[in-house]
DNA sequence: TGCATGAATGTAACCGGTTACATTTTGCTG
DNA sequence: CAGCAAAATGTAACCGGTTACATTCATGCA
C-alpha cells in the first residue's frame, strides 16, 4: 500500500508537507506543491481514511436504524437520508432491525464505539436507554416519534392528519368507519386513532371500538383485518387503513368477497406510496414527504455532530396532504 | 473518553493484559481476567472501534451501490445482503447511486480509501474500470450483471424467465404482444428481450418490434408506454413488463382507456414484488428470490475478502418461477 | 551588511488499540 | 530446594495520517 510517506519520499520533502498540500494547499509554496502532486499522482496515493478517521475522531458515518427496508414508505425516507447525508459528505450505515430492540442496542453500539458518528431511528424506541449516565450520543429521531423523546424529532402531525381522513369519510355520509391500526405499543397508532377519534366526536359520533383490527403495516395484515371487519353482522362502509399497504391488501379482499371499492365500501389510506395513484382504484391517502423526514433528520442530527447547536430538542413537525382519489365515495 | 490506559490503569495491569483479556481471555488468569473485567464494566470501557479498524486494516463495512432503493425489489435484495452482513459481522454502507457513473466511482474509492473491506455493485458498471492497473478491490456484481464481469455475480436467466413468460401468452392464444422494456443500454432488459424472441420464433412467429417501448422501472414509465401501444391501429393482445411496477403503471393505463384486465388485453410483470398478489386484478409475474440474491452476493464477497477463495469467476444463476396470477388469460 | 519578520518546511508526538518479543512468575520434577 | 519449562504479564513498536512546535529560508528595511 503507498502511504504518505512513500509519496514524501518520491517528492523529497516531508510527510507534513504531503499532508499539507492535500488538505491546505495555499500554505504550501506553487513548486513544492506541484512536486507533491505528481508523486501523489505517480505513486496513485489515496490516503487512508482509517487512518484519517482514526486520528480526527470522526467517521462520518450515520447508523440509520429502519424497522423494514422492504416498506416503501421508509424506502423513500432512506432515500432523503441518503441524499442529505452523501451531499455534507457522510456516508450511511443501514441496519435493518426488524423492530428488534436487542438488535437496535447493538447497533447504536456502533455510535459508542465510533464506528459512527451518529444515529437516526425511524422507530419510537430508544436503543441509548441503558447508557447509564453517560452523556447521549447524537441521535435523531424521525418519522415514528417518541413522546418524550430524548433528542431532535421529526415527524407528523399524525393526530390531524387522522382527523383530516376521517372528515373526508364522514363528509361522505359514513357513519360506520372501520380502523385497520399498526401495532398497538406505537405512538404513531395512537396518535391516528386519537385523530380519528376526534373527528367523530366534533361529528357527534361516539366510536365503536369492535370496528378497530389491528395490522402489521403489511399488506397481508390488511387483507386479514379487512376479513375481519366484513364477516361482521353490520360491517363498516369505509375503512381507515393507517396506511397504503393494508389499504391495498384491504382493498384485495373486499374483492374477493364480491363488494366493490368505493361503490360498497370506501378505502383510505396513509403515506401515498407509489402505488397509491396506480393501483385499482387509485388510493384516498395522506401524502408525506417521506424523502424530507430523511433530509431534515439528517441536518438535525449533523447541527448535533458539528456542535452548531446548543439544544437537543428541536422538533419539527413535516405537512401533510390529504390526496382524494378514487377508493373513497359517498355511502351506498 | 475512557481508553484501553485507563482500564489497565484501574486494573493495575498493563495494556496489554487488557487487551488479551477481552480479545483472548482463556491465555490470562483467571484471577486478573476477573479484576480487568471488573475494571472494564465500572469505566464504562468500550474498545474504539475506529482504532481497532486501523489496526487491523479491516473496516468490516460493505458497500451497496444501489440504482434506486425506492424499488420495491432492490429494498428485497438490500434486505437480504443485510441480514447476511450482520451475520458475518459486517456493516452496510448505503449508496443510492440513481444510476450516475460518477457518483459510483466515487463511491467505489471508499474501497480505495478503507472506508470499507468491499463493494456490491447491483448494476451492470464496473466503478473500477478507471482502477490503472492496481489489484482490483473486493467486488461482486450481483442482479444486472455486466456481460464480462471481472468479479463473481449472482444473477438471474433472465432469457429463460422471459421465455417463460412468453410461452405463457402464447398458450393463452396472444400472437401480438407488446413489451415494456427497461432502459435501452442494460444487459437485463437485452436478455428479458432475446427470451421474448427466443419465445417467439419458437412459436414460428416473427417479433414486432414497433410493440416495444421503453420505460425506465418505474410506474410512470409504465403508464406512458401503455399509452403509446394502446393509441397504435393494431394495439397488442397481451403486454410483458420488464417489471411489476411498470406492469402496474401500465394496468391502470389501460382501465383508463376503458379496457378491461386481462378480459381484453393481459398484462405480466417481472420480479414479483409484494403488491403483485394484492393489486387489482393480482399480476401475473416471474417470482424472483430477492433476500437470496442479497445473502448470495454476500456470501461471495466475503469469500474473496477472507481470501477463502482464489477463483473471482463464480457465477450463480438464481432460480425464478412463473407464478400465474389474474392479470393474464386467453385472447379475447 | 545585519537583522527582523514572515513564509516554507521539517521533526516528532499523538490518536488507541494489537502483538512480537522480553521478562517475570508459576508449577513441576528430580 | 535447584532448575527448568510453561504460563502469565509487561514493554514498546507499529498502523498512517495530522499538527504543534522547531527550524530553515527568503525578503525587506535600516
Amino acid at each position: 500500500m503507498t502511504n504518505i510517506r512513500k509519496v514524501a519520499e518520491l517528492a523529497g520533502v516531508s510527510v507534513a508537507t504531503v499532508s499539507r498540500t492535500l488538505k491546505t494547499p495555499d500554505i504550501v509554496s506553487p513548486g513544492t506543491r506541484d512536486r507533491v502532486l505528481a508523486a501523489v499522482e505517480q505513486a496513485g496515493y489515496r490516503p487512508n481514511l482509517m487512518a484519517v478517521q482514526f486520528r480526527s475522531q470522526r467517521t462520518r458515518n450515520l447508523v440509520v436504524l429502519v424497522p423494514t427496508i422492504a416498506n416503501t414508505f421508509f424506502a423513500r425516507v432512506i432515500g432523503g437520508i441518503q441524499e442529505m447525508a452523501q451531499r455534507r459528505g457522510y456516508g450511511i450505515l443501514l441496519c435493518n432491525t426488524l423492530g428488534d430492540e436487542r438488535a437496535e442496542r447493538a447497533y447504536a453500539g456502533m455510535v459508542s464505539t465510533r464506528q459512527a458518528d451518529g444515529l437516526i431511528q425511524l422507530r419510537a424506541y430508544d436503543p441509548f436507554t441503558a447508557s447509564n449516565g453517560k452523556t447521549r450520543p447524537p441521535m435523531v429521531n424521525a418519522c415514528e416519534v417518541l413522546d418524550a423523546a430524548p433528542c431532535p424529532t421529526v415527524k407528523l402531525d399524525n393526530r390531524a392528519a387522522a382527523r383530516a381522513v376521517t372528515e373526508h369519510l364522514l363528509a361522505l355520509g359514513h357513519r360506520r368507519i372501520g380502523m385497520i391500526k399498526g401495532p398497538r405499543n406505537s405512538p404513531l397508532t395512537r396518535d391516528r386513532l386519537l385523530g380519528f377519534q376526534d373527528a367523530l366526536a366534533a361529528a357527534g359520533l361516539t366510536p365503536d371500538e369492535s370496528l378497530w383490527c389491528p395490522g402489521d403495516f403489511t399488506p397481508p395484515s390488511g387483507h386479514r383485518a379487512a376479513g375481519d371487519l366484513l364477516s361482521r353482522a353490520d360491517p363498516p362502509t369505509a375503512i381507515f387503513c393507517e396506511n397504503d399497504e393494508m389499504a391495498m391488501g384491504a382493498m384485495r379482499r373486499i374483492r374477493e368477497s364480491g363488494l366493490r371499492v368505493p361503490d360498497d365500501i370506501s378505502v383510505a389510506g396513509f403515506d401515498d406510496i407509489a402505488f397509491a395513484s396506480f393501483c385499482d382504484p387509485s388510493l384516498t391517502t395522506i401524502a408525506q414527504p417521506a424523502e424530507e423526514f430523511g433530509r431534515e433528520a439528517v441536518s438535525l442530527l449533523l447541527d448535533i455532530i458539528d456542535d452548531r447547536d446548543d439544544a437537543a430538542d428541536k422538533h419539527r413537525i413535516m405537512p401533510f396532504e390529504l390526496v382524494v382519489r378514487e377508493s373513497t365515495g359517498p355511502v351506498n
